[in-house]
DNA sequence: CATCGATGTTGAG
DNA sequence: TCAACCTCGATGG
């Protein structure tokens, strides 16, 4: 389900609740028993995460290397402590915070992941404040699913909750357990494996915002015939956008996503991988895929409430484009619905 | 309540 | 190119 930034957004919750700890890993569905004991007892000691592909590190040297593909989900409960963004994006989405005093507050791009800059997020942090004074830093019994998007789910008795469901992986700390269901990859890598699966990717703003980053991809999409509009989908040019981001990063940039890579101006491509970066700090700062900035407090609200009204193109075919008023084309483009304005993206 | 489709990737053919 | 993976909200009857 997830695209980029849900997934830094789920690493930054292990940083929080289970680095430093020493974890209970086992199967409840038992399809990762066998991976489950080479890990469970160790140190977390590391959580970072490449595109949408997030690496657990233990201090017996492995790591945990998770996919959510389409539909996979974190379940966390217990004695939470929130991330200063997920809880003020939780806030913010309506739920009351409880008890709790402020212990410390986290900026969110303290977090190693984090590139951040640019002034998308201050503002962003300003809207953060207003709801959230209250639970940030300090922990809090809930329970949270972790997917593109986020929820709190039943409340639950005793620690740990029961496991629902088919949940493949628990990691289970003396206070948060984490609870992993319908992932596509889930397995125990040494470092060499990691580093290869790494290899693989092509570069993640957020994780990487230096110019040599900036530099590789404009590079790559720039010398290939390939449509932009499946470039920007190819996780070995550019990690972490997926069919949501691709749509609205083209409708952003006026793309007609048929065009070729080399085609494009090395002007243009700059400013896709920009827009990326600037995309996906919003989204790991507010938990939504919030593809349309710059609008007034109201609209921003608006967007905020309903996912329809969050984006330019995505989902929006045979209704008039919010800029020129044309019907949004939908055709099929990598084996996904793409979602284009024929008039403005020329 | 049954069915569909999805923000993704892999591997068989 | 397409099924499989395995989950669940949205949709329709």
């Amino acid at each position: 389900m997830p695209e980029g930034h849900s997934v830094h957004r789920i690493t930054r919750q292990f940083a929080r609740n289970f680095v430093g700890k020493p974890v209970t890993v086992s199967s409840p569905q038992g399809r990762f028993a066998q991976g489950a004991a080479q890990i469970s007892g160790h140190i977390m000691t590391d959580a970072k995460s490449v595109g949408k592909q997030m690496f657990l590190e233990f201090d017996n040297g492995l790591w945990l290397r998770v996919h959510l593909g389409m539909y996979g989900a974190w379940d966390f409960a217990g004695d939470i402590i929130m991330d200063a963004t997920i809880a003020s994006a939780n806030g913010r989405m309506g739920q009351t915070n409880q008890r709790g005093t402020i212990l410390d507050v986290v900026p969110a791009d303290a977090t190693a992941d984090a590139a951040g800059d640019g002034e998308g997020d201050e503002r962003i942090f300003d809207r953060a404040g207003e709801n959230s004074m209250h639970s940030i830093g300090a922990p809090r019994r809930t329970r949270v699913r972790m997917a593109e998007q986020e929820k709190e789910t039943g409340a639950f008795d005793t620690f740990p909750p029961e496991p629902v469901g088919q949940v493949r992986v628990r990691l289970l700390t003396d206070a948060v357990s984490a609870d992993l269901r319908g992932p596509t990859a889930c397995e125990v890598l040494r470092p060499d494996e990691v580093d290869a699966v790494i290899a693989k990717l092509g570069p993640d703003p957020l994780l990487d915002g230096s110019q040599e980053a900036e530099d590789r991809f404009v590079g790559v999409v720039r010398r290939k015939p390939t449509p932009i509009g499946l470039l920007l989908m190819d996780q070995a040019v550019v990690a972490g956008i997926g069919n949501v981001y691709r749509a609205e990063l083209l409708f952003r940039a006026r793309i007609d996503p048929h065009a070729p890579g080399k085609s494009l101006s090395d002007e243009v491509v700059r400013h896709l991988w920009r827009d990326w970066g600037h995309l996906l700090r919003i989204g790991v700062e507010t938990g939504q895929m919030m593809t349309m900035d710059d609008l007034d407090h109201d609209d921003y609200v608006r967007a905020m409430a309903n996912r329809a009204d969050r984006h330019w193109v995505y989902k929006r075919e045979g209704l008039p484009c919010r800029v020129c008023g044309t019907h949004i084309t939908l055709e099929e483009m990598g084996a996904r619905k793409l979602y284009w304005c024929p008039y403005c993206q020329k």
